[in-house]
DNA sequence: CCCCCCCC
């Protein structure tokens, strides 16, 4: 099959005209040095009646060229560039996308017989296929051309750059042409852009060595790429409180520099901090750029990303845990709530949002959560953590929310999903192994060389009141049995030391129940307390001084329902072995999260 | 020029 190149495309391209999907051959390509900078490939082009030079690979594309799958003779189509006319007037194509639709290897060599193309003296093409073609705007200000498709979650996309007014509205600066983010680059200052507010964040002070201040920072978005903007001291002052989240600016003129890929998932080599030469102007008419943009990391690949990479995700919120408060190291009081992800790989993983967030978050009806800039770690094997720069959409206006939608609805909420968090030991969160009372008998849990856990919801059909509370030792940290001396001193024989006192604590017989079996479990204090209601010190005192108190706790405790999590293990007393269930944690049931879990076991056996 | 982002 023969290759029709697009004649024309690059007089076209050159010329700032629109040009959908040129079909151009690369003839060289070439790595730039460039100093700190990322590195630049350079691109000689063809269109089969020209060649052209002046073509650069944006870097988000480098890995085509590193990797070979963009070499000479390979024949391309140019999904999305931008012209760009550079300070001392030399025009640039950037390619911010592209797709190899004939790889090198299959080529025999060169198509055609193209020469180099020589500004006005241009050769009339046989055919031009999907050029329009337009007379260049006047002088060498090329107009860039319309991205297609730009990211994902573009919306109402249809207006092209070239089609907007092609310079900012007055400004103290002056006017300047309104160009694309995607071409903004250190080596130019004189341009503006014309961008969404994505994110926006508080105003935050810092204090260190090199002095201190206060800054905010912003994520804004336009049809070919997003940035990040910071503004320090002066620009705080000027323009923080003028930024709406969500609204669109003219902003001109800022300080470009390599970005920090540690604290931002922002496709972009660059961030703009705002300078003394910086304005920003709202922009009132704003459909036409995109809401947001986002990249989205696979649920399952999540493995093989680095621990503090900062990624983006979609997933159905199968599992919303309550919110808690934590203390922080800094002994700062903060909220806190874990959500279980799952999409379409059918992995699960745990996201832990914070403060506000985590006390307002809504995970009825298992809604769709997107996360742009959620930090990856390694507890518990992978989970997430949300930032304080994330942003979190529920239900997002996307395509890939409603294909999960549509996967979790018809098939999704069957599977069980494999939790990329796993959680080691009696800590709670994470995926809960849910068992019925028999399912611990008939599957022999505890039988293996570790214990096992399990979560069941149980009933207390009993408790041995006797014994339940024993004398402990009084010092912090040490709940040791103490020997009563019988003459008003207790020893503890762990401390070595005897004590004028002692406290009471709790190691509770009960037996729990479900509708299909029961089993005796042990409950030491926390469990215990939680279960009869009320403090080990005051059950110890009633014991002491009013039995029928005393009597009184455990008959309203009994008959009780709760949510036992807890830990399995064979044991062997001389000779005989019986399986030891300890309750590690009791929780009152929350009866809504307790439905939702029997409607979709029942969906799941409905399935099938 | 920041980059804090918490807890298991």
């Amino acid at each position: 099959m023969t290759v029709k190149l697009s004649e024309g495309a690059i007089e076209a391209l050159i010329k700032g005209n629109e040009v959908t999907n040129p079909i151009l051959q690369l003839i060289n390509i070439r790595k730039l040095d460039s100093g700190n900078g990322p590195v630049r490939f350079r691109l000689m082009m063809s269109d089969g009646l020209h060649t052209m030079s002046s073509f650069m690979l944006a870097t988000p594309l480098n890995s085509l060229a590193e990797q070979n799958l963009v070499a000479p003779n390979c024949v391309c189509l140019l999904k999305k560039s931008v012209t760009n006319v550079l300070k001392d007037g030399r025009t640039v194509v950037i390619i911010l996308d592209l797709e190899v639709i004939k790889p090198a290897d299959q080529m025999a060599g060169k198509i055609g017989d193209p020469t180099p193309y020589v500004e006005g003296q241009s050769k009339a093409p046989q055919t031009v296929p999907a050029l329009t073609p337009a007379p260049a705007p006047s002088s060498t200000s090329a107009r860039p051309l319309q991205p297609q498709n730009g990211g994902s979650m573009n919306r109402g996309s249809s207006r092209d750059f070239g089609k907007k007014p092609m310079t900012a509205p007055s400004t103290p600066g002056g006017t300047s042409k309104v160009v694309p983010i995607a071409s903004l680059n250190p080596y130019q200052s004189k341009w503006t852009i014309r961008a969404r507010v994505t994110n926006k964040s508080a105003i935050r002070t810092w204090s260190n060595s090199r002095g201190d201040g206060k800054l905010f920072s912003m994520e804004i978005v336009d049809e070919s790429g997003e940035i990040r903007v910071t503004g320090f001291n002066q620009e705080v002052d000027k323009f923080f409180s003028l930024i709406e989240q969500g609204k669109v600016y003219y902003i001109s003129k800022g300080t470009l520099k390599i970005a920090n890929k540690q604290f931002t998932s922002l496709k972009n080599d660059y961030e703009m901090t705002l300078n003394g030469e910086s304005t920003i102007i709202p922009c009132d008419d704003s459909s036409d750029v995109p809401m947001v943009q986002c990249d989205f990391v696979s649920i399952a690949d999540l493995d093989a990303r680095d621990k503090d990479a900062i990624v983006d995700v979609i997933g159905v919120c199968k599992n919303v845990e309550e919110v808690t408060r934590i203390t922080t190291k800094n002994s700062r009081e903060v909220s806190k709530r874990n959500i279980q992800l799952m999409d379409m790989s059918g992995k699960i993983i745990q996201v832990t949002m914070w403060g506000n967030e985590a006390e307002t978050f809504d995970g009825t009806g298992q809604p769709i959560l997107a996360i742009k800039g959620a930090r990856l770690s390694d507890f518990g094997g992978r989970s997430l953590s949300t930032l304080y720069s994330s942003t979190l959409m529920i239900n997002p206006d996307i395509p890939e929310a409603y294909k999960l939608r549509g996967w979790y609805d018809k098939e999704g909420h069957a599977l069980d999903g494999q939790s990329m968090t796993e959680m080691r030991g009696g800590g709670t969160g994470g995926p809960t192994n849910w068992k019925t009372l028999a399912d611990v008998k008939n599957e022999h849990l505890g039988h293996g060389d570790k214990a096992d856990y399990f979560t069941c919801i149980g009933t207390i059909v009993y408790m041995r009141k006797e014994n339940c509370l024993y004398q402990a030792c009084p010092s912090k940290d040490c709940n040791k049995k103490v020997v009563d001396q019988q003459n008003g001193m207790y020893r503890c024989e762990k401390c070595d030391k005897e004590f004028p006192d002692f406290k009471y604590r709790l190691m509770l017989s009960a037996n729990i129940a479900d509708f299909g079996d029961n089993q005796w479990v042990t409950c030491f204090q926390d469990t215990a307390e939680t279960i009869l209601g009320q403090k080990s010190d005051y059950i110890g005192q009633l014991k002491d001084s009013n039995e029928a108190a005393f009597d009184e706790v455990f008959q309203h405790a009994n008959f009780s329902t709760f949510v036992f999590r807890n830990r399995v293990k064979l044991e062997t007393y001389n000779d005989e072995s019986r399986i030891k269930v300890t309750v590690v944690e009791a929780k009152p049931v929350d009866h809504k999260e307790y439905s939702k879990r029997l409607i979709m076991n029942i969906r799941k056996h409905a399935a099938h």
